[in-house]
Parts: C-alpha cells; sequence; structure tokens
RNA sequence: GGCGCUUUCGUCUAGCGGCUAGGACACAUGCCUCUCACGCAUGGAACACGGGUUCGAUUCCCGUAGGCGCUACCA
C-alpha cells in the first residue's frame, strides 16, 4: 500500500459555483499529490439528477485554470481512467451493487420515500438498520419470487447497504487520529436508486476510489461522520487491503457569528464566496468573484493555504511551489477556520505591490474608465497615458521605492482622482485635514502666492521652487498645506512642487481661484461660530464648479 | 435528541511536560514628514471551566460548558 503512486482526487457535484471552501480542499489535495510526485484526479460527481445545474462544470474548470491549480488528469483532462463522470459510469455502478447484493451485503427495499416520511414522523428518531429492516418492505422480508415479480413489473425500488450491528469502526484520520463509531449507529444507505439508475455518492466515491486507485482521501469534515460507512464498503467489497486513507479538513466558518461560511456571508460583508463571478442561470442572481474584485490567484491561493494550515514556522507568502515543499498534513488544524476577508485583501495587497507597473496599466485603465475618465480624441489619449504613468510613479511613492496602500486597483481612484478631477467640494467638519490647515486668512494668502505663481514662467519643480521659496521665507507664509487643500481637497497627494508641475500652471491656478472663491472659511462653522447657521448643513460645500472645471472631466493642459 | 469532531490574543495560528506563551492581520501610540501612504519603533490583547496524572501542566487523561458537522432515494 505505501509503494502505491499517490493519487489524490477533488470531486465537486456541479450542482452550482464552485465554495471557496471547495477550492482549499482541492489546494490541498494538490498540493499534497505534487509533495509526493503523485496525481491529482478531477472527477464530477452528478448522480443527483436533481441538483445538476448546467454551467457549473465549465465554471468549476475554468475557476481552476484561474487559480493556476492544473490537474493531471479526469473531466477535460483525459486519462487513462475514465470516464470522470460518474453519469457516464452507471454501467459500472450496476455491476458492483449486484456484487453487492450477490454477496448478501446490500438488499432491496420497496419503500416509498411517503412510506419513509410517514414512518419518520410516526416513530421519533426513526432510522432504517438492523433493528427496523425486518418491519420494513424489502427483499429480507418478502419472499424471493416477490421481489423477482416487482422488479420485472417495474416498480422503482432502492438498494440498501446491510450495516451489521454492535461493531465497533476505526477511521485512522491522518489529521484526527483514530476516530472510532459504533456501527448501530449507522443507518441501512440507500446506495442506488432504481429511478435514475445511478448509485447514491457514498456507492459510486468507492467504488471510482477503488478502480481509480485513488491512495488518499482528502476531504471536509462533513465527510467525516460517513467515513465509516465508506470504510464498511470496503470491506464489503474486499477492498480493504487498498482502502486510501483518509483525511478530514476543518471547515471555513463565516467571520462573524456562528455556522459555517455561506454564500449569504459574502453578500453581506462585501467579500466573494467564489472564485469567479457567477451567473445563476435560473434565478440570474449575479454572485461576485475574487477573480472579478480584483484578486490575483496567487493571493487567494497563498491566503486559502494558511486557512488551516501553516509551514510551522512564520513565514506567510509563499508561492505553489514552495507550499508544495513545505505542506504537511499533519500540520492542519483540527478545528474550524473563521475566515478573515481583512486579511485575504492584505494578502492581495502583498502580491499587487510585487507586479511590475506594466501590469498596472490595464487594471488603471479599467478603474479611469469606471470612474468617467475616457479619452474621446487622440491628445487626450495621450494626455491619459502620460497621467497614468505619473500617478503609477507616485502610487509607487515617487521614487521611495515604497508601495501605496492598495489591496485592489479599484483603491486607486480614490487615492489618485485629484490628478484627474479637480476638488469640487470641501468636507471641513469630517477632514481634519483641512480643519487644521485652513484658517480665516488662508484664502488671503493663497491670493497672494496666487499673483506670486501668475509671474512664473518656468513652471518645472525647480523653476517654482526657485521663486516660491524666497518668497514664503519673506513673508512667513507657509502655504503647502492650504495649497495641498485647494490642488487636492485634503491631504492627500505627492510632494506639492511635484504635483503642482505636474497639474500645470493653468490648471493649478484655477483649483486655486475656485477654493479661494469657495472660501469664507472654505465654508464652514469654525469661521464663523457666532452666526449660527445650521452646522450640519453647511459644513459641506459643493459650489458649483467654475467653467471649465467640472467634475469628472479630464484636466488638459 | 443521537453520534462524531473541536476549544491559545478580536481573527489566523506557533507551542508537541518546565517558555517573560512567539508570529501575522486588525487596532492604538510614537518617529519620519509640506499631507496621505510606505517604512521603522512601541503598546494593549489569549491558554473555556472543573477534576485528576505528575516534582511540575497551555501541553496527557476524564468530565462540564461552548462551537462545528452529520443524522435524505444531497453531495
Amino acid at each position: 500500500m505505501t509503494d502505491r503512486k499517490v493519487r489524490v482526487r477533488f470531486a465537486p457535484s456541479p450542482t452550482g459555483p464552485l465554495h471557496i471552501g471547495g477550492v482549499r480542499t482541492a489546494l490541498y489535495n494538490y498540493l499534497f499529490a505534487k509533495q509526493h510526485g503523485g496525481d491529482l484526479i478531477f472527477r464530477i460527481e452528478d448522480t443527483d439528477s436533481t441538483r445538476f445545474v448546467p454551467g457549473a462544470e465549465e465554471y468549476i474548470i475554468e475557476s481552476f485554470k484561474w487559480l493556476g491549480i492544473p490537474f493531471d488528469e479526469g473531466v477535460g483532462f483525459g486519462g487513462n481512467y475514465g470516464p470522470y463522470r460518474q453519469s457516464e459510469r452507471k454501467d459500472i455502478y450496476r455491476k458492483y451493487v449486484q456484487v453487492l447484493l450477490d454477496g448478501g451485503k446490500a438488499y432491496y427495499a420497496f419503500d416509498t420515500p411517503e412510506e419513509l416520511n410517514k414512518k419518520r414522523e410516526e416513530v421519533e428518531n426513526f432510522q432504517y438498520d438492523a433493528s427496523t429492516r425486518g418491519m420494513m418492505r424489502n427483499s429480507l422480508t418478502m419472499p424471493k419470487e416477490e421481489v423477482e415479480r416487482r422488479i420485472a413489473e417495474g416498480e422503482q425500488y432502492v438498494v440498501r447497504f446491510k450495516i451489521e450491528p454492535g461493531r465497533d469502526i476505526v477511521v485512522d484520520d491522518l489529521i484526527r487520529g483514530e476516530v472510532k463509531i459504533n456501527s448501530s449507529i449507522l443507518d441501512d444507505k440507500v446506495l442506488y436508486k432504481s429511478a435514475d439508475q445511478l448509485p447514491t455518492y457514498h456507492l459510486a466515491n468507492i467504488v471510482d476510489d477503488h478502480l481509480m486507485e485513488v491512495t488518499h482521501v482528502i476531504r471536509g469534515e462533513e465527510w467525516l461522520p460517513s467515513a465509516p460507512l465508506h470504510v464498511l464498503l470496503y470491506e464489503a467489497f474486499g477492498w480493504a487491503d487498498t482502502m486510501p486513507r483518509f483525511a478530514h479538513l476543518p471547515l471555513l466558518l463565516k467571520p462573524v457569528g456562528n455556522g459555517k461560511l455561506s454564500k449569504r456571508d459574502g453578500d453581506k460583508l462585501g467579500f466573494p464566496v467564489f472564485p469567479l463571478e457567477w451567473h445563476d442561470p435560473k434565478s440570474g442572481q449575479i454572485s461576485s468573484g475574487y477573480r472579478e474584485k480584483g484578486y490575483l490567484p496567487e493571493a487567494v491561493v497563498n491566503f486559502l493555504a494558511l486557512l488551516g494550515w501553516n509551514p510551522g514556522n512564520d513565514q506567510e507568502l509563499m508561492t505553489l511551489d514552495e507550499m508544495v515543499k513545505l505542506f504537511d498534513l499533519s500540520k492542519c488544524s483540527k478545528n474550524g477556520a473563521k475566515f478573515d476577508y481583512v486579511k485575504a485583501a492584505w494578502f492581495n495587497h502583498q502580491y499587487l505591490i510585487q507586479r511590475p507597473d506594466t501590469d498596472w496599466c490595464p487594471a488603471f485603465d479599467k478603474v479611469l474608465k469606471e470612474n468617467g475618465i475616457e479619452a474621446t480624441t487622440e491628445q487626450e489619449a495621450e494626455v491619459v497615458r502620460m497621467m497614468k504613468l505619473k500617478v503609477i510613479e507616485y502610487t509607487d511613492g515617487l521614487g521611495n521605492k515604497k508601495k501605496r496602500n492598495i489591496s485592489f486597483p479599484s483603491d486607486l481612484w480614490p487615492l489618485t482622482k485629484f490628478f484627474f478631477v479637480a476638488p469640487t467640494e470641501f468636507d471641513k467638519e469630517g477632514d481634519k485635514f483641512i480643519r487644521k490647515n485652513w484658517k480665516e486668512n488662508t484664502a488671503d494668502e493663497l491670493q497672494q502666492m496666487m499673483t506670486v505663481l501668475e509671474g512664473i514662467d518656468d513652471w518645472s519643480v525647480e523653476g517654482q521652487k526657485a521663486i516660491i521659496d524666497p518668497w514664503t521665507e519673506e513673508t512667513g507664509i507657509k502655504p503647502w498645506n492650504a495649497w495641498r487643500v485647494a490642488l487636492v481637497g485634503t491631504g492627500q497627494g505627492p510632494d506639492m512642487y511635484e504635483l503642482s508641475a505636474f497639474l500645470g500652471k493653468e490648471e493649478v491656478l484655477k483649483r486655486m481661484r475656485f477654493a479661494i472663491e469657495a472660501d469664507p472659511s472654505l465654508t464652514s462653522p469654525r469661521g464663523g461660530v457666532e452666526s449660527s447657521n445650521n452646522e450640519k448643513q453647511t459644513n459641506k460645500v459643493s459650489a458649483s464648479p467654475l467653467g471649465e472645471t467640472g467634475e469628472g472631466s479630464v484636466c488638459t493642459r
């Protein structure tokens, strides 16, 4: 058993988009397989015909493609153990169901779902098992001829696994150690349904894992309770000696409150629970995806890997290849992990800032477009292009090799919009920087500064400096912070000379004029407290944009 | 209800009988500075509870409590 080639599988059912928890399960399977030079199989478990969702299979495949987790074989990847779609393996399952039937390990049952429901209502904690099967309508209680007659007449039936009570079954779990449960609490699970001629999960799973020579089953903790059943099935088939090793992963829990992570939590708290955006074919509902939200696949993979596993040291940032080397099932934690989407964003930040500037441009284009910055002429396009490069340089810290606090490309806009759009309002009440730096005489000082600026011909950083620096010394006016308010609208942005040189003389003067005219107090309580205007309503002024500098317009120079 | 798994800072976690219980995210403060950010420094913050075992328990065992899962002709 130990000398077999490692083979693991990820086997989702195509009932909808791939949950992020499923992604982690697949990732761990991948890491384990690669570390041991083994194969990762992609199998589709579509044995529940009623829950099939069109497009789900393609979605799952595309998700892993984006995430960069490759499969070695399976649906869409080829391989010698196919078909890999369970709905295409009906004949195989029927054959093995018969083996169990012939060996007396399973039996036919004719009880209808309605009858069973009724029974469950009548008898508290009713369970179809050794204690009750003698009272039900099945091949153990009927004469052989009747069973054959019913089947021949086309009556619907199921095949149930005959579980012998009173036996302790031990599952040796790679993460949890030995888990022992008594067979008496297990019910006679349905293995096969005549209605759609398909097996249930349990039978199909065991048969496939055996036939596909799977050596390790790494799956979510929700399967732990049925693991003993699976052990029993391997025994019933006589496959106990090649039974895979089991590892049951802890679940992903919702960030706040109790319970496991669900789609709802994502919608409510504003983070995706699916790798890709998903358009539900039935309801038409759209669920957000990590890709569309601006996450990098490496970041998602890295973050997910650490949710329930760690390399045993303090290292947090690592590539897939590094993880392959470091991964260890015995270092997986046993308890569920709350999904911390704030930290997910931090991981994205880490990977985002490593990307070269050229990678930023397409993302930036999208952000600009979303915010109405679109060039309509050749000339404008050239201007936008230049601005973009400048802004990217700025986000890089203007040569300081420092990176801005950007977790997603969309964060670029609030951080850099002032490059493209003049401020149209000043939130004095809510902005400490404005309150601190815009005083009663500020407008007057800026007015003075403007007259000096108007006389400058060389608008380069050096050119401005040569005039303004002496002027500040002479007058004692320190204009920078107020100047910043006028040009940016708040306490943000690069060095003022840099910014001013970039915006150009015309635009700078225009923005200053706008702020000065909006002034008396830059519009709020502080200037005239006694003139008890309604503070809450006057603190936020959006004076009409002066002529050309309308909101959203590209500033051309 | 039954069965199983689980329990270290707010969160993810390190720890595998003796530690000032470590790191990361988040938060706070300081430094830097014409602002923000970055960076650096500092700080607050945890062994669920009760019994054992032991010279000694965060660590091992048993309970209790909390959390999670399963309990379908779903996976």
